[in-house]
DNA sequence: TATTGCATGTGATAGCTGTCACAAAACAAG
DNA sequence: CTTGTTTTGTGACAGCTATCACATGCAATA
């Protein structure tokens, strides 16, 4: 696969060194790609589809944090790569994926000899930061009600797609809630024109 | 005021260039350093004092994110600074505060000539990451007695002392919640020989 | 068709938290 | 001491959410 056109930005020798030295992987869809103390070997940017980044408690609570598409980075994975310290954090392929595997040892060097590494480093730093603290905010600030729009909407636009393919369990786990409530909440939404329900799907109008 | 034993990693170029370059500058305790949408200038190194980072909402609400001390940095401002863009959080100083400001221009050039800086960047980058998981499991996991419990820990940790000398009111401010609820917890945590309390103050035991 | 499994609907209930109203206590300053 | 201000205590109540129990509905497959 080719995967330059993702990374636009990228300037010629870097993407030489990474032709080199990256190996390309495939997930399927729900495989588990890192896991809560893991340790990290290489960085991954995202070729094709979606992985879901989330936390873990004790009692086997999920949180969904955010999702991560083509043509972006983890960037936990590259702060844990540059310290080489593992992560706090699970990431599962959401659908079928296909990722670029950076080894750890060439950070140093994109870091130092590209421009155009350095600053797609900063940029996934930034947009994760960003991302983070939007999800504070909506935990913090606001109900139930309000955050399952919010991550419909958030659904919807990383997919492309306006219909929803998921159970209500799958959308209680993400937002550390339980079935019955999103079910309720999502009834109320279709009565206001908002949404339109069937097994297995959500419509956004 | 002699800043270089804060930060023993920094190498001797560094610490002239900044000597020569950065700009040192006191707050009040109570006065607002960020707010957001402020555009940034500059990044700041903490000197002395404790820097509240928070977020607002529309309707006057706040949520306490972490605080700053003495030989960090602030994450944001350096994210800010490299990509010149605005903030989406506010810093206030709870106590006086010293800091240092070493303005944007010279970010680039510190991350590219100066192992110790970007060393430093990135590390900042790491901490502020992983304070701001914790603070998102906090609020998706922990219900409000829990999340009192963190708040007073961290804030005794932060401070070096067991002493939290502030009213209820405004810890109910920094986890977006009610005095009363606050003052209740604080009773029933005071029957279970936690703390000890007293007007504007909580002495943990 | 009958069966089985998964997804969704619904009512009852309990706990947590936010809000209102007001009382009591601690402190500061005249 | 007296007065005014700030902080804390308390009861009542309402709304949101989690949980339990169980019903219903939809889909695949033998």
């Amino acid at each position: 696969m080719d995967w330059k056109p993702l990374f636009p930005q990228f300037e010629p020798g870097l993407i030489e060194i990474i032709e080199r030295n990256a190996v390309q992987k495939t997930f399927a869809a729900g495989e588990v790609i890192m896991r809560t103390g893991q340790y990290i070997k290489s960085t991954a940017l995202v070729l094709e589809g979606q992985i879901k980044i989330y936390r873990e408690n004790q009692d086997g609570g999920e949180f969904l944090m955010y999702y991560l598409g083509p043509g972006q980075a983890c960037a936990v994975s590259m702060i844990c790569a540059i310290q080489s310290e593992t992560s706090e954090i699970n990431a599962i392929a959401e659908t079928d994926t296909e990722v670029l595997l950076i080894p750890v040892q060439l950070m140093d060097d994109l870091m130092n000899q590209y421009k155009s590494w350095y600053q797609f480093v900063i940029q996934t730093y930034r947009s994760r930061f960003d991302e983070l603290i939007s999800v504070v905010d909506n935990i913090a600030f606001h109900n139930m009600d309000e955050r399952l729009e919010f991550y419909l909407k958030r659904h919807a636009k990383n997919s492309g797609k306006q219909i929803i393919e998921t159970s209500h369990q799958q959308i209680a786990d993400d937002l550390n809630s339980s079935r019955e409530v999103i079910s309720r909440l999502l009834k109320k939404m279709e009565q206001r024109n908002l949404v339109k329900l069937n097994r297995n799907m959500i419509e956004l109008l």
